[in-house]
DNA sequence: AGATAAATGAAAACGTTTGTCAATTATTGG
DNA sequence: CCAATAATTGACAAACGTTTTCATTTATCT
């Protein structure tokens, strides 16, 4: 999602454009990797100096809530936060160096679709990983 | 699982075998829904009351490790631990109520095959994990 | 039963997240 | 452009969740 699309969509729904809030936005832009708040302020707080952790943390929550800003949840005791990419992708996960290759095309439509009638439930986002041992890894524990 | 294969495989991996840890399988094993260690120390707590909180993460952790027990990232700020069931399944957890469904069926072989073939990639597992609303949850949020 | 290494529990350290509140500031309307 | 006002900020501290440390206890092996 553009910087300026995010800015509008903040303003529209009631709150204040802020130089702390535009720092925070343009970092996450220009992050590929998931950054937590606190990884986060780290980063924003070289373009701004004088800027709070809590406004940080603040500010990911209301970009969050409003769908700007993707929240992930690593299993780690810290949440992430990314840029919304275009289109929604999922991860296969080599355990053993760690490699991860982004993947579309997860195909789940008829199972959501099952879940929904079976539970009542609204499905609004999955989050799909595979864990598994690429090409190389593979042929390393091959022999032990 | 049940109880006296999870206190072999304990042993089997040359964890020892105590009463504490004894405790917190029962109680894990007797509880339906996903419980934090913080809760799961409350509910062990009126069994064994002299047990201590850093016991019940230690043990989680090791259980958890060893895939006897199962760790679920509900998007809250901290993790939720249940009783494996004997059969792959995978989670469908409302982002209101915090709510968590097991559902089994996610029918993705094909979609494994697939990324085989076309990354070298060996998978052994996966966790998928869908987020969406309860129907209660849902009625509550209607708004726009 | 005795030796030994693992496990325990209490306290404290640590990291993450939220609350409080006076001071600041983006926005609105004149 | 300026003043009014309500949202936002940042420092501090509190509230959690989790891990570390360490002296003491204890499950396990012989």
């Amino acid at each position: 999602m553009p910087f300026d699309d995010i800015a509008a969509a903040l303003r529209r729904a009631g709150h204040r454009v802020t130089p702390q809030r535009l720092a925070i936005i343009r970092t996450v832009l220009a992050s590929e990797e998931h950054l937590t708040p606190g990884a986060l302020y780290e980063k924003v707080r070289r373009m701004d100096p004088e800027i709070g952790e809590v406004t940080v943390y603040r500010t990911l929550n209301i970009l969050s809530e409003l769908g700007l800003v993707c929240m992930v949840h690593t299993g780690e005791n810290a949440h992430s936060f990314v840029s919304r990419p275009p289109e929604h992708h999922d991860h296969l996960i080599c355990s053993g160096c760690g490699k991860v290759i982004n993947f579309t095309g997860c195909n789940i439509d008829a199972l959501e679709k099952r879940l929904v009638s079976e539970t009542g439930f609204t499905i609004e986002e999955h989050r799909l990983d595979l864990f598994g041992r690429c090409h190389e890894c593979a042929a390393v524990t091959a022999r032990g």
